[in-house]
DNA sequence: CCCATATCAGAATGACTGATATTG
DNA sequence: CCAATATCAGTCGTTCTGATATGG
């Protein structure tokens, strides 16, 4: 799924319009399955193309965005189970893609000195130097968007975090803004502590 | 990949969001990131579902999209290319596709009249019912998209069709509805031939 | 004792490469 | 001989289940 680069298929029409128009005429409006279609091939085309990008560092997308986060927490360094819940992956996926940056000696593990349990992956300086080439070929592309405007990429992340709201990922009511701003004034910080056993102070703004 | 149900994450905040500031304020405008990351957890949250869905019938989407497609040919059967092509997948991705559904009973494996290279599937008795007791399930989750109305199920497919015409897969130019009738009238039809063998539509218009 | 964290073994899926037989 | 079709063998990356060890 993250080696090849998805081959132009140059056919004379859209499949997915056309199957939705088949559709129609056998069961009715269609307009679900052509969207979630589109949703499938635009993934496997942003993979396929990711990937080719970013194999000359030896990296696939889920390497890089695992090496990203690291760069943006304040030590370099995060539990696993962190890892996962923000890159929203299994656990078991984060101890394989830890495995492979250890491997490739951009990350090194280390006991959690907070949590006897936890196994903190850090970034190493090779990891530093990979991700920071990485991440200037992948915005000399614009992460394969260049197709879009700002106001379509945005239109995009808009409509697709309704999804992401419904499949509870997080709930929908959050202040847009002020994050970054310490004290944020109006809205909703309520929503933020309580989570019992919240490893709420995290360790860094991602 | 298709085996699971994406747990809810229920974060107190939107991850691609978080990312996608902590982005801004080291590396400047990052709208193609959330997009693209945006993308990528939609994909992983509609294949679980998904696939939820489709387990107690033993089909992925995969192999339901392959069924489908079958019952949308005149005689029931296709080529394992003109699968491969509509479906947009790998061609050993296609074999093992057919393998498995063989195996399963929904389909069965004919050598092509017209062309002795090619093999035709042909769905079964047992294949078109469980496609139709499939189908019931996902119309009635609505594909899992019951979040949206059809305005922004339309925008979805509309704003993630530039992709894939940028992609290749089709050219940007086509009448957007009488498809299913023979003979059009207006625009556009000298987009259709010509291209031999070159990616030309690329990048294209967009 | 129970929960959380991480790892491991094993399996499934899907996609890719490269090679091959067959046919047009 | 070249191109297209399909298959096979082998590999890779991701994800899941279930089991396990360890620590809080």
């Amino acid at each position: 799924m993250s080696i090849g680069v998805p081959k132009p298929l140059n056919l004379p029409f859209d499949p997915i319009e056309r199957a939705a128009e088949t559709w129609r005429v056998r069961f009715g409006p269609s307009s679900a399955m052509a969207a979630v279609t589109s949703i499938m091939r635009a993934h496997q085309i942003l993979i396929g193309q990711l990937d080719t990008l970013l194999r000359p560092h030896d990296l696939t997308f889920a390497r890089y965005e695992a090496l990203v986060l690291l760069t943006f927490s304040r030590t370099g360094a995060l539990s696993l189970s962190r890892i996962g819940e923000r890159l929203m992956v299994h656990p078991t996926s984060v101890t394989n893609t830890i495995d492979r940056l250890e491997r490739a000696g951009l990350v090194r593990r280390m006991r959690n000195p907070k949590d006897g349990r936890g196994v903190l992956a850090e970034i190493t300086a090779k990891g530093r130097e990979v991700v920071e080439r990485a991440t200037a070929d992948l915005m000399g592309a614009d992460f394969c968007m260049t197709m879009y405007g700002d106001g379509e990429k945005t239109e995009i992340f808009g409509l697709l975090r309704t999804m992401r709201v419904a499949a509870g990922d997080f709930p929908a009511f959050e202040e847009e803004d002020e994050v970054l701003v310490p004290g944020r004034s109006g809205a909703g910080p309520a929503r933020r502590g309580g989570d019992a056993k919240g490893p709420a102070p995290k360790d860094g703004p991602l």
